[in-house]
DNA sequence: ATTAGCAATCAACTAGCCCGACTGCCAGTT
DNA sequence: AACTGGCAGTCGGGCTAGTTGATTGCTAAT
């Protein structure tokens, strides 16, 4: 069992081991944190820790760091909420002040995501496939060509090119227009492609390839949009502190880049509570073993969720860094919210 | 004056160089490189291209490795055309046969300029001031907002919402859009706001306060476009060799994330010719003084040009990573000019 | 101009040593 | 039963000295 004073000294080794970074000497902690009782004490309670493996001693005549465990307990049950510095929220409102169109404010959120924790930020684009349509258009182009553009409730655009069999007549075109719009506005992209097929026999057999080509157009510009993606933003923080990892960060930064891991790692994350989730070392195979994930969902439309996060050493500043990251999600999500309702 | 065989001999230790990472010694050349000369000649040809600065021994009893400066003569003299493997080709086939829209293409194409050369690759986002305007679309939304779009030929649109003072009539929305696409279409987005402020006045006076907030938002859709930026790919590779730079690859790393001082770079650089330019360690300042950097200009619409290149250590392949840049450069060059052609 | 040979230099490696920082444990204290 | 003081044991890290091997610079001979 262990005792509660044995949880402060397990609490005490992680601060003093964050910012440190040296292993955490019984001797140590009696001295600056007055715990009333003398060193040899407090070597008890390490050696309790110890068993219960939440702490580990790197070598014989070292002091202790936390383990894997030790950081979960961590997180768990002793990491307080510490509010925002000042500057912290400074940076938020002038981020907030600024944001332009949607892809603007996901590249911002993300460089602000890193700033605030000094980690390398990993944002989940919206999936579209839960957005929806908002209007067809159909711009002819010359005789032979005519233009598609999808525009969804997202705040994204799509275009494409479609070459025209025969000769266009405005008058065709605005009736596809019209019936297009009529069929698909209010329709999630996810639900698209289905209805596109159906759509070309509800037409007149003379216009019957022309929609055709312009269905494969539109489905094209759902396929390009479907794929989950990720956005990056302070990679240069992996390679600060330089011996937070054991042998290189070139695995990790090659598998952030790569995105499926990660994106693996989001959708296995278990989502009921809004609260940030925590990953830690080797709770993640692979290339992640050595890192921790903080990330939380934010919504990005009316019923749908994405997820945002950090990824950085097990030895990071728990506490700062979910509370980071939760204000960004959930900023984040208020702003995609107030776009939302403008929209509507 | 450098005799032909000094400049022979400094090939070689580049070369050397670049494969070992290890200083290179006069016996190693006259062994490996049989000039039908003695390393004590060999010697004396070093003796002299380190008096010219080309190469440098790091401490008295090791090989010469080349200086900034001997580089820059290898890479305008020596580095001989390395043609592309089959496997780069290959590559560069698969990558061609995939593409989607402009963005995609985009990701496409630094992705793959990164894995030709195990470094850092960066493309310039191409300019949009110098796209034109294709398309303006306007789109009611309920009674009281209308959304802007802006469709450019760069395969690029924007959309925005207004909100409307007054109660909205098909009509006057109809008029409107006649009035805009008759004005705008066809102008170069850099024109696009001087264009703007004339137009409000054109129109009669119940209509002006529409209009005005309808060229306000297309303002911010250019200024949105304006900013030049970057893309990135494989940030991974500088953190693979680790001794390639002195002190870290933090400040690289970060230089590279922050965009400014490549951009500034770039436009430094000379774009007469079509050929890829080198700017290798102290010729650059600020954080890249350790890097060399590779970069060509890519033809990214009927007149306007951007760069895409490379940044990695002053010791790298030269002659296959030029040959890289300068493929997917044309590649991309004629990938894009094919997209705009078919759209004329 | 080239070569062979030789002395000089110096990083890299190894071994040995000591120091200091801890822990673990035990016996004594509260 | 919990705590403490003290002491022996362990081990990394830093310091020094000595050795090795690679490589150059120089000089005298070809």
């Amino acid at each position: 069992m262990v005792s509660d004073r044995a949880l402060e000294v397990l609490r005490v080794i992680v601060q003093d081991y964050i910012d440190s970074k040296e292993p955490v000497a019984s001797k140590a902690i009696a001295d600056r944190h007055g715990f009333g009782v003398s060193a040899a004490t407090i070597r008890n309670d390490m050696a309790l820790l110890e068993e219960e493996e939440l702490i580990t001693a790197p070598h014989t005549s070292a002091g202790r760091i936390p383990t894997d465990k030790g950081y979960r307990v961590f997180v768990d049950q002793l990491a307080g909420i510490k509010p925002l510095t000042p500057a912290q929220r400074r940076a938020i409102e002038q981020f907030l002040s600024e944001s332009a169109d949607l892809d603007d404010t996901l590249t911002r959120t993300v460089r602000l995501l890193s700033q605030l924790t000094n980690q390398v930020a990993i944002l989940q684009y919206p999936s579209l496939s839960v957005a929806t349509v908002r209007h067809v258009e159909l711009l002819p182009m010359g005789t032979h060509r005519v233009m598609t553009v999808l525009i969804t409730d997202g705040g994204s655009v799509d275009q494409n090119i479609v070459e025209c069999p025969r000769e266009l007549d405005e008058e065709v075109v605005a009736e596809l227009r019209a019936h297009l719009n009529a069929q698909l506005v209010g329709m999630s992209l996810a639900q698209l492609p289905d209805k596109l097929s159906g759509l070309s026999s509800s037409v007149s057999p003379q216009r019957r390839d022309l929609m055709e080509a312009i269905a494969e157009a539109l489905r094209h510009a759902v396929e390009g949009h479907r794929s989950d993606r990720l956005m990056m933003a302070g990679a240069a923080n992996l390679v600060r502190g330089e011996h937070d990892f054991s042998s290189s960060v070139y695995p990790v930064l090659e598998a952030i880049e790569q995105q499926v891991t990660l994106l693996k790692l989001f959708t296995e994350m278990k989502w009921e509570s809004e609260e940030v989730q925590a990953r830690i070392g080797r709770e993640n195979e692979g290339p992640f073993s050595e890192t921790a994930v903080l990330a939380s969902a934010y919504q990005s439309g009316s019923d749908h969720r994405a997820t945002l996060g950090v990824v950085g050493p097990t030895r990071m500043d728990y506490s700062s860094n979910m509370t980071a990251v939760r204000a960004v999600a959930s900023y984040l999500s208020r702003l995609l919210g107030d776009q939302e309702s403008e929209r509507a």
